[in-house]
DNA sequence: AAGCTCTGCTTTTTT
DNA sequence: AGCAGAGCTT
């Protein structure tokens, strides 16, 4: 590898603390790997270095470039997300953290627990938060590390009484959660970052563990992980890279102050800078640099490309979606058949959900893709109910797995499921077979139930042949459950594939509580030569030569759910600039125009008239930054109320 | 009283 | 596609 003199200066810097602050494409991985390899070479044992990053996605990328970097080395090194790397910790020293036993619990499992304790506070018929939205609002708070009554104080949602009761719900969430031995994804970091700064002994052990610690897209840090570092810094050196112009995690709790003010917050700390793109070419840049200029924040961000001059940005209409995606597809098995590979393609979507017509597009010209972001294997309902069916046996606290295994069976439903799991827990401690037994007699009529479990249990170690049990006894009840068996039990076979890679069942779970892999990315095991179909912020970090910006229209850019939301717009924005960043030699934005309908919206009403004029950022491109199949259709003389109509539907 | 079936509503982004 | 709630069946 090459690099130029700010990228070495950051490679080999030798002070203290330090941010990197890194324009789109300017090498930040490829500083983060070179400094990496860079410190080992200089002697720094490989095990004690911490890399931390933000997702899977540039965890694994960054481990696979290490790997080619700096060979075996990189087995040693300590790297992965922060959820991770604190998970990990935990398990290797359950007592001091109080973790032993928990199971780690997902999004919907969240979601789950929140329903039981939303309905104790919840009046009759009363219009009352979803669980969904308590529990964002809880994890919120907990990754700002504010109390929730703060936060909910701060920015009111609701009448002050369904706020106070809001707030039982998120208390009691808390204790039944304690109850039932779960850890949420919140907790991970919470747990850790706790007990980090209240037990000195804790703090000085896991200190003295690093030398470095390298993080990866410090502009999506929220303040419970800059806390993490915080514990951890001094002796071991920060250093940190980051873009306050990507910086689409808010949501999230991200803030990024902890680029802004990293000198503040961190003493002794010194910034660098990245400034060149390698990445692009000139004429993608200028369209960015136009999105970022347009916005009442001063970004002060421009990039330059060193790569010079290639094509302009297409810019695309459609009448539909699924035109839309017919045409993507055609243009990139043209681009196949003269030769390109189709992994050079990425189709960037800023939701997962408006996604359907390309992947359907995709399959039926039997394009291989993989999904990054996409339905969750293990999110699927089928993949859950077997999954319950290890978990009651992983752990007998599991109440949500029980609740959904019991109810699988015909003749049982929430009620008898209840019993049974205030039954099994007055069995704490005693040994499964007794709980198993106790099982089957008070069920005679579904006392099959107790054989799945009973066979999972019998090959816990073994969990190929445990999951394989586990499929067969399900089978028959599946199977008249959901429509379209055959696809779904192909998953399910997926299942035990992946149960091969663990030695046990336990660490299977936890695997993927924390990596719910996609099952196109399992499948793209057998399949080398892929399209990527991703979200824009998975893009995050990633790159191809061609591009397509999925429904780069109104309603997607900014997206319709936070229009009127300024911070959230202008999130929007870096969203979009981050996904045209991506493209190294062409990126193509498509769009349909005429068939934008919200029937759900938010008081928009549906059909065209759901957006006037404003908020839609690529309203106002300036004629000469893209080539548009009608140029300069938008834009032109029109005044703000107007609406967009398709070029095909005009005169 | 518990379980089951049908209908209508909903869908940002991630660990 | 899945969930909440209403209404129907066992």
């Amino acid at each position: 590898m090459e690099f130029n003199d700010q990228q070495l200066a950051a490679i080999e810097h030798d002070g203290s603390h330090v941010l990197v602050l890194a324009g789109a494409g300017t090498g930040k991985t490829m500083v983060i790997v070179g400094r990496t390899a860079h410190l080992i070479r200089s002697g720094v044992e490989p095990g004690r270095i911490l890399l931390l990053t933000f997702t899977r996605r540039a965890a694994r990328e960054m481990t696979a470039r290490l790997r080619l970097e700096v060979g075996p080395a990189s087995d040693l090194l300590i790297a992965g997300t922060f959820h991770h790397f604190c998970l990990r910790t935990m398990r290797s020293m359950p007592k001091s953290f109080g973790t032993q036993d928990s199971t780690v619990i997902d999004r919907d499992d969240q979601i789950q627990v929140m329903r039981l304790v939303r309905s104790l506070h919840r009046k009759k018929g009363e219009k009352f938060p979803r669980a969904s939205e308590i529990v964002r609002v809880a994890s919120y708070a907990r990754n700002t590390n504010i109390p929730a009554s703060e936060y909910l104080e701060r920015f009111p949602r609701w009448e002050d009484d369904v706020n106070e009761r809001v707030l039982h719900c998120i208390s009691g969430y808390g204790e039944r959660k304690t109850a039932s031995n779960y850890i949420d994804f919140d907790d991970i970091l919470f747990i850790f970052a706790s007990r980090l700064h209240r037990d000195e002994g804790l703090r000085t052990k896991l200190a003295g563990l690093y030398d470095h610690i390298l993080v990866d897209e410090m502009q999506d840090t929220n303040p419970l992980q800059m806390l993490i570092l915080d514990g951890l810094r001094d002796p071991a050196r920060l250093f940190c890279v980051g873009d306050d112009a990507q910086s689409i995690y808010a949501f999230r709790g991200a803030d990024f102050r902890n680029v802004h003010s990293f000198t503040e917050m961190v003493p002794g700390s010194s910034v660098l800078k990245l400034e060149r793109n390698y990445r692009s070419h000139q004429e993608i840049l200028d369209l960015a640099n136009w999105l970022l200029s347009e916005s009442p924040l001063e970004y002060g961000r421009i990039l330059e490309a060193r790569r010079g001059k290639g094509f302009k940005p297409f810019l695309i209409d459609f009448d539909s979606d699924f035109d839309e995606a017919r045409w993507i597809v055609e243009d990139i098995v043209e681009r196949n058949d003269r030769g390109a590979r189709l992994s050079e393609h990425m189709i960037i979507a800023r939701t997962a959900f408006s996604t359907r017509a390309t992947e359907a597009a995709l399959i039926e010209k039997k394009i291989p893709y993989r999904y990054v972001g996409g339905t969750q294997l293990f999110h699927a309902a089928h993949v859950k109910d077997v999954v319950s069916l290890i978990r009651c046996v992983a752990s007998m606290m599991d109440e949500i797995a029980w609740m959904r295994y019991l109810t699988i069976w015909p003749g049982i439903g929430d009620r008898t499921a209840a019993l049974m799991i205030d039954g099994i827990r007055e069995k704490r401690g005693e040994n499964p077979a007794v709980i198993f037994s106790w099982l089957r007699s008070s069920l005679k009529r579904s006392s099959n139930l107790v054989d799945g479990l009973e066979a999972v249990a019998s090959h816990w170690n073994d969990p190929p042949e445990a999951m394989q049990r586990a499929c067969s006894c399900l089978e028959e009840v599946l199977e008249t459950r959901y429509a379209g068996w055959e696809g779904r039990k192909r998953d399910l076979e997926l299942l035990v594939r992946l149960c091969s890679r663990h030695r046990t069942l336990g660490g299977f779970l936890e695997t993927y509580a924390l990596d719910p892999m996609t099952s196109s990315i399992v499948e793209r095991l057998e399949n080398d030569d892929c399209v990527t179909l991703i979200t824009a912020h998975s893009a995050k970090g990633t790159e191809a030569r061609v591009c397509y910006l999925l429904k780069a229209e109104p309603g997607q850019y900014p997206h319709f759910r936070s229009l009127g939301d300024e911070d959230a717009e202008e999130e929007e924005r870096r969203v979009l600039y981050v996904a045209m960043t991506r493209a190294m030699d062409e990126l193509i934005l498509t769009r349909s125009l005429r068939r934008i309908r919200f029937p759900w919206s938010l008081g928009l009403g549906d059909g065209p008239q759901a957006f006037p004029g404003s908020g839609y950022f690529l309203r106002d491109i300036p004629p000469g930054l893209v080539k548009h199949d009608l140029d300069g259709s938008l834009g032109s003389g029109e005044g703000d109320d107007q609406i967009i109509i398709s070029w095909r539907d005009r005169e």
